[in-house]
DNA sequence: TTGAAAGCGCTAACAA
DNA sequence: TTGTTAGCGCTTTCAA
């Protein structure tokens, strides 16, 4: 491993001129910032981040939180983050808290605090206070995607309008008894989701004179096989069958489209079904949906995040004022959903 | 943040000493750590990540390199690890391909060479070979999880062996005409899998005195909707339809079940299908496969690593030994296969 | 525009 | 068992 010494010495300049060359801070002029660049093309140096690090004080590297892996919102976000971080030359260090609450204890009172990354980003993620405390307690840019953080910038959709446009998509096909799988009690901790999305719904339906039906309701996991058992409940109840449903997550939603052809239900002649995101399954199962471009909220965030880094490069560091960015999403009409005859 | 000396002043002792004590590395009386322990925790003190690695060598934290994201074998794998990596006070940091090609260049060619990682660990990555020797320049560990890496330690399930094993089931049964889907050639070369997974139905159909028919073969891409096309056409054939499936993953087993769902087929009164993987979902469509628990190898591969790095820090380093190992997979039976009338 | 030199916050000889 | 001290490989003043 050559050092930067060694492009020094093969450059003909001091080790100050090749750091200036090499990591754009500073002025060089152009011919020996070309000699520095060749030299260390030759020898195949890289910098050392530690060592960069402990001088400069900033890692190039950027901290992932999330509660799972395997969902694909998560990891969308993760991937849209990496793609904008690795461009700008960061890494991105990934912890997930699917394991015991010992881990989580852990992550939040060692390895986050050890200096390993510039700002954080955390996925759907509700923080205790002292994790929260801590993290900002470190002074590092934070954001919290697809979830709510008191006290730090945020981006998310709006649940509450999503769900409402879902809803309203399904008033406006005429229909009148529109059930509603939801999140149980337990996904709430984490997520706030499932409140919101209920929220819009039941407003949506107040709104257009329905009812709201608490036997129209049920409660399940996020999953396609929970979206499949609430939908059975839904649709095997003979004189009383909603005739259209909005779930709150597509993978539901494709649950129930399984349940209703287990019925022997047509979607959408006897029911229609309408769920939230646009997962990659979604077009497949001809699901309507309201998309939210996970993938461009990981973006976003990256952006928000090394846009802050730079800020508080140039002017007093300061805590960054907490702001709230609303994630676009876009109502997709596939065929599950169509008029109430 | 408080540093290491105010750790000393206040416990009344020398870095050094701190050091030793909250490391682990050296002697340290039982009082004096005591002490120490005590006065870190006090002054909230976190050992700074970078300091340590310039000062040690050591950066306790370990690359993964992934071709993509939004897959179920990738991320439990991830999982896995990261579990293991967490509890021994390692970080994960996370290298995803699946950008273009300059993303992948500059990770092989910067990121996975300044220093960050003690160790990298790949899943289902084939390297070129600029890439592999780079990797093997810097003379860190190096493991690859489901993909053959030349002159790697590698961790993978036996394809062949899983792929007779799944078809071997269905020959049992009692099954003569048994379909594959299998991976389309661009898979092939990433992965190897789709390859060494025919050549095991293959093996397994001649043992059986069964002729090997090209036109029960169909390449696909390991999703569901893939499986659900290739399967549409090996189901529509009206006269020559084969009465057992093999499919190369449980996605495109999923999509299969569907697709014969959907021609009106049952499975698997009709048609018997099998899997590779043990997928979240394959529970719920009753589906029978070959289980490979990723999450199980990720942890491997991370106890792997960790050993080769403990090895390397009492023994002369010198290149590790390739050495391949063989993760387990077994049968699972469920409802989706059954004997042939 | 460049170079000299003082750290960044630790770890690991080495000495006591 | 503990302390002293010399780096680890860079970045960044400061002076030229």
């Amino acid at each position: 491993m050559p050092g930067i010494d060694d492009v020094a010495r093969l450059a003909g300049v001091s080790t100050a001129t090749v750091s200036r060359a090499l990591s754009g801070n500073g002025p060089v002029s152009q011919k020996t910032k070309a000699r520095v660049v060749q030299a260390a093309s030759d020898l195949g140096y890289v910098v050392s981040s530690d060592a960069s690090s402990l001088a400069s004080g900033r890692t190039r590297n950027i901290g992932a939180v999330v509660p799972h892996l395997n969902r694909w919102f998560f990891t969308s976000v993760i991937e849209g983050a990496e793609r904008v971080l690795l461009r700008s030359g960061y890494d991105l260090t990934l912890y997930n808290l699917s394991g015991d609450g010992e881990e989580r204890r852990r992550v939040f009172e060692h390895n986050l605090l050890r200096n390993r990354v510039d700002a954080v980003f955390t996925v759907s993620l509700e923080l205790a206070e002292d994790e929260l405390s801590r993290l900002l307690a470190i002074g590092k840019p934070v954001v919290g995607v697809g979830g709510p953080l008191p006290g730090v910038s945020t981006l998310t959709i709006d649940d509450v309008a999503v769900a409402r446009l879902a809803t309203d998509h399904l008033v406006s096909l005429g229909h009148r008894r529109i059930a509603h799988i939801g999140g149980s009690h337990e996904f709430d901790l984490d997520f706030h989701i499932p409140t919101s999305r209920r929220l819009g719904y039941e407003e949506s339906l107040r709104e257009a004179g329905l009812p709201v039906d608490e036997r129209l309701h049920r409660a399940s996991d996020f999953t396609i096989p929970g979206g499949y058992d609430a939908a059975k409940q839904l649709l095997g109840t003979p004189h009383e069958r909603p005739t259209a449903i909005f779930a709150a997550s597509d993978e539901m939603a494709i649950g129930a489209i399984l349940a209703a052809r287990d019925l022997g239900l047509q979607v959408p002649g006897d029911v229609s079904i309408i769920g939230i995101d646009d997962h990659p399954l979604a077009e497949f199962f001809g699901l309507s949906t309201v998309a939210q471009h996970p993938v461009g909220q990981g973006e976003r965030a990256a952006e928000l995040l090394l846009a802050a880094l730079d800020r508080s490069r140039t002017s007093a560091p300061g805590r960054p004022q907490p702001s709230g960015h609303i994630a676009p999403a876009d109502l997709i009409v596939r065929s599950s959903t169509a008029a109430h005859p």
